[in-house]
RNA sequence: GCCGAAGUGGCGGAAUGGUAUACGCGGUGGUCUCAAAAACCACUGGAUGCAGAUCCUUGUGGGUUCGAAUCCCACCUUCGGCACCA
């Protein structure tokens, strides 16, 4: 009977979409009000790059993103989603050269077939506060930001080594060089090394802010994890050694307990003291070791072998702690870039220390007591009187017996703590035999000789000590150290070094000093001394901002031969790119080579000057984009209108990629400290919670890639199946921060989905009922009805769509079933149907537009309340009792929720299968989870 | 090496101390049809069994608990980030 009817009443996706959003846009039903009455809410999707088209990564990270803002507008907040384009970079300068087409021209035409493509997505896009980041309107205020940074001295200019992209013919900021080859984060092109001049943003200024305000945002844990490993801070002192003329070599230690088993200090190649301090006999090997480091960083850094070189510069430094003569090397491990590029050497606690220490045989002082307090000695067959291994058993101590070389079996000594070691050093003493020598390594350090202890607690007692096994034994004349003579045996290789907190030792008056406050209590004598103090680190360098491309906004400055560094001044801006500029195949920016941009009039003395080149990292567009939205192209003194941004900012819930951890979404937290700085917002963090979506994947489960043949193109589908069944496919999927891949089959099943709903709720019952519903029946439906909105409501609440989808879709599966009974058409069932369609709207906005009005239900369903659940109505009033004996599942019962232990339990013992189960048995305990499960415990 | 995420049926996944495998895909059988598709109905982790039922199963091995996918310890694998950072 259906036949002739299915037809006309059949979901037409393609055209119902097409007519609803044609009437949200008549209707301004999304349009921006400032309504003071009301909760505000700035939710907002990462501004997409104006590559020409959307694929299916934007629907993954923007629909579910809009799911949410409906959700939050359906909650009674004033929700803004505005939208706009990040239309400054490369690829369209490529194009440019390419196909001889203007990257203006380039990208306004993508921006218009993406808007068209945005628009099918169904989102509730203000699009009347839409930014182009490339329009001169908006990047004039990215270039009076530029000024503003410059003015408060947070951007300047230096020299230095820079990462350059030879494919894109540009500089990196060090976040957009990735992997360990390197590599150019847009082509993956791995970067070379170039000294150049360019321009930086402080953002190191605000290292300590940027770690400290974490505890203002609710982000999630992964993204701040990322950002703090970033920034990179660490905790140590500055200290000053002074080589033996004299001049000053501050070091940076995270280690000042460690003071005292400094054996060398190394500067890195580029350090300025290399070449005041070498001497001349060793000045040819050094400036040989630095050309060859410096063509090693411009070459390519993918053979890290990271086999340690450096060559000794011939020059002594004293330490300032114990005034002992220590040599100062130059090698490539030391960088320039950290601290102060010049490191005191700690081989005894510092894996890197101590491979170079070895290699080029320095001596090795341990100063700190392992903290497990391990340590362990050889005993040579025949260097000891017969007896020694009894009485090691005899005191406790463990040993096991080896060959040794090809000289006979020793023993294999290992001492735990402090009390042993002097124990055994006793027991050693007493059965050495003249001419031999025994050693303990680890936690301390002593030779044991015949006449008397010898601890390894000098570069002094290091050479005496070498020098008396070396005349024992003549087979260690090779050996430069002691530590190289000892790291030869296989068996003291886990404690030749640790790099734990300990007991210092060999330390003059710190001797003794336990580890948790050793730090400190060297730290505050340093200060005393005048020596040093305490110093904060950070790994985070300044933000290389120059590129040396057209498709960007150009720096507003000006180089006059008589005044320097001048800035254009406010009332120039914008400085406008050109629009004839000639893209040349190399890359080369046309800019250098345009005399009409180049040649200009210094602001300050009217003389002839010249413009800078380079324009911006499109990061800084993107930085404060999501002010620009509150009044694009803003005309007035500041880059929006400061009272409508009182009302909206700061952003409320922000998503997008975590791809962009520490790149956009730490700039544009500094920025926003700097306009607050400023004075322009009066917050200190631009979003208030943050969700990183994860990856959409091939159906193969595979990145979708061209060359992989797996793209898919959400078009096709939006053509097809429509637009909702594409949005409540992708957050059908999995966990939206896990990712997940995409299915052809998968998104069948949520379109028919779609058709069930829309067939329960347009079609009338194939076999209608007479009668009334039971009152049982009714309840029964309205349990589920406020079940499934409790359930969908926590869900939205943490953005998790899938499991709300799927207790949507078992709801339908019910009402599917009650349709076929006398609830059909009842209040209950009307109820059932409308919240239905309430709790479906976020995800599919067309279907439930349709089916409310259909309903009979105002426009717009997207003005409507989210619906309440009724506690009390969602109540179970039957439930499955599991019953467990000692913990096993014996058998299921139905009962009423609120059945008591007692009895639960006589229910259950009148079970077969549960008397069978406590046959012979003595119940000693009954655990009973009301409304869920007993088990019978017996013995 | 350090930091973070993850590991559950044939597949995507659900369950964060209490019925493991919700929901969906796929599969099998059926209804409808001349037939197919669609739609609808039923079944669908594995093993034994005619059945009642029993046993096994959440990367591996231990532990805590009346009870563990979930908590603790050790390990394995995969993915992401950082990495000679003193």
């Amino acid at each position: 009977m259906a036949d002739n009817t299915a037809g006309e009443s059949r979901y037409n996706p393609i055209e119902t979409e097409a007519k609803w959003r044609r009437r949200w846009a008549e209707t301004g039903l999304y349009k921006r009000v400032e309504d003071p009455t009301r909760p505000k809410h700035y939710a907002l999707t990462m501004l997409p790059y104006t590559s020409g088209d959307l694929h299916i990564g934007h629907w993954y990270a923007m629909a579910p993103s809009d799911a949410h803002a409906r959700y939050m507008r359906m909650n009674g907040y004033n929700v803004w989603f505005p939208v706009g384009f990040d239309a400054f970079g490369l690829p369209a300068e490529n194009a440019a050269i390419k196909h001889g087409i203007h990257p203006f021209k380039w990208t306004m035409a993508n921006i218009e077939h993406m808007r068209g493509q945005l628009r099918a997505m169904g989102a509730m896009w203000d699009w009347e506060h839409e930014a182009i980041t490339c329009l001169p309107d908006y990047y004039k205020w990215t270039q009076w930001f530029f000024l503003k940074f410059y003015e408060r001295g947070l951007a300047y200019r230096a020299m230095g080594p820079v990462d350059f992209c030879p494919t894109c013919n540009t500089t990196l900021a060090r976040e957009q060089v990735w992997g360990e080859d390197r590599h150019c984060e847009r082509c993956n092109t791995p970067v070379v090394k170039k000294n150049l001049e360019q321009w930086y943003f402080r953002i190191t200024d605000y290292a300590q802010q940027l770690l400290d305000d974490m505890a203002k945002i609710e982000w999630p844990e992964r993204v701040l994890a990322m950002q703090e490993n970033w920034i990179g801070r660490s905790e140590g002192a500055h200290v000053v050694f002074h080589s033996e003329q004299g001049d000053e070599i501050p070091v940076f230690t995270t280690r000042p307990d460690t003071l005292w088993g400094a054996t060398f200090m190394v500067l890195a190649p580029e350090h300025p003291l290399v070449d005041q301090l070498t001497t001349s006999e060793q000045r040819e090997a050094v400036t040989e070791y630095q050309l060859a480091a410096s063509r090693q960083s411009e070459i390519e850094r993918l053979a890290t072998d990271k086999v340690k070189t450096g060559v000794f510069i011939g020059a002594y430094a004293v330490n300032p702690v114990n005034q002992s003569r220590i040599p100062i090397w130059t090698a490539d491990y030391v960088l320039m870039g950290y601290g102060t590029g010049a490191i005191m050497a700690v081989p005894a606690h510092d894996d890197r220390d101590l491979a170079f220490a070895i290699k080029y045989g320095l001596p090795v002082i341990p100063v700190i007591k392992r903290p497990d307090g391990l340590a362990k000695s050889i005993v040579y067959p025949g260097s000891v009187r017969e007896g020694l291994a009894g009485a090691l058993h005899a005191a406790g101590i463990r040993y096991e017996v080896g060959p040794v070389d090809d000289a006979g079996e020793g023993l294999f000594v290992s001492l735990q703590g402090d009390e042993q070691i002097d124990r055994y050093v006793q027991l050693v003493h007493d059965y050495l035999l003249p001419g031999h020598w025994a050693e303990v390594v680890g936690s301390r350090w002593l030779f044991v000789f015949a006449d008397g202890v010898r601890a390894l607690d000098s570069v002094a007692a290091d050479a005496e000590i070498l020098a008396r096994c070396q005349a024992i034994c003549p087979s260690a004349a090779d050996n430069r150290t002691v530590v190289e003579m000892i790291s030869r045996l296989p068996f003291y290789q886990d404690v030749l070094y640790h790099v734990e907190y300990g007991e210092m030792m060999s330390s003059g008056r710190f001797t003794g000093t336990p580890g948790e406050v050793a730090k400190a209590k060297v730290i505050a004598w340093l200060e005393e001394q005048g020596l040093g103090h305490a110093e904060v680190n950070y790994r985070m360098h300044d933000w290389l901002i120059s590129r040396q491309r057209y498709w960007g906004a150009p720096i507003p400055m000006i180089y006059c031969d008589q005044c320097g560094v001048v800035p254009v001044p406010y009332e120039d801006l914008p400085v406008l790119l050109p629009e004839d500029a000639e893209f040349m195949p190399t890359g080369e920016s046309p800019l250098k080579y345009h005399a009409g941009f180049v040649n200009t009039t210094c602001p300050k003395c009217g003389g002839p000057a010249r413009r800078e080149t380079d324009t911006m990292d499109t990061f800084m567009c993107s930085s404060w984009y999501q002010y620009a939205y509150v009044t694009p192209y803003h005309k007035g003194d500041t880059p929006w209108d400061l009272q409508q941004g009182k009302y909206w900012l700061p952003v409320d819930q922000y998503t997008g990629g975590i791809e962009h951890a520490t790149m956009h979404l730490l700039y544009t937290r500094f920025f926003t400290k700097v306009l607050r700085d400023i004075g322009l917002v009066d917050f200190d963090e631009p979003m208030k919670r943050l969700f990183c979506q994860g990856m959409i994947l091939g159906e193969d489960n595979e990145k979708m890639s061209k060359s992989r043949g797996n793209v898919v193109n959400p078009d096709d589908y939006v053509r097809t199946l429509g637009a909702d069944s594409v949005r409540a496919f992708l957050m059908f999927i999995g966990p939206w921060e896990l990712g997940g891949s995409w299915s052809s089959t998968g998104i069948e099943g949520i379109n028919r989905f779609i058709t069930r709903v829309w067939n329960v709720i347009i079609e009338p019952p194939e076999h209608p009922v007479d009668g009334e519903a039971a009152p049982a029946q009714i309840r029964e439906l309205r349990r589920w009805t406020h079940q499934t909105i409790r359930e969908v409501t926590a869900d939205f609440e943490s953005f998790k769509f899938n499991t709300a989808l799927a207790a949507m879709m078992k709801f339908n599966n019910n009402l599917v079933k009650a349709k076929q009974t006398a609830l059909y058409g009842t209040p209950a069932w009307q109820e059932a149907v409308s919240n239905l369609v309430l709790l479906m709207a976020p995800i599919m906005p067309h279907v439930a537009e349709e089916l409310w009005e259909r309903l009979g239900q105002p426009y717009s369903v997207h003005e409507q309340r989210w619906p309440i659940y009724d506690e009390e109505l969602a109540q179970d009033e039957q439930i499955t009792l599991v019953i467990q004996v000692n913990g096993r599942v014996r058998a299921r019962l139905e009962a009423p929720a609120q059945i008591s232990a007692q009895e639960a339990q006589a229910l259950a013992q009148a079970q077969p299968n549960i008397a069978r189960a406590l046959e012979g048995q003595q119940i000693v305990n009954a655990i009973f989870v009301p409304g869920k499960l007993l088990n019978l415990v017996t013995r």
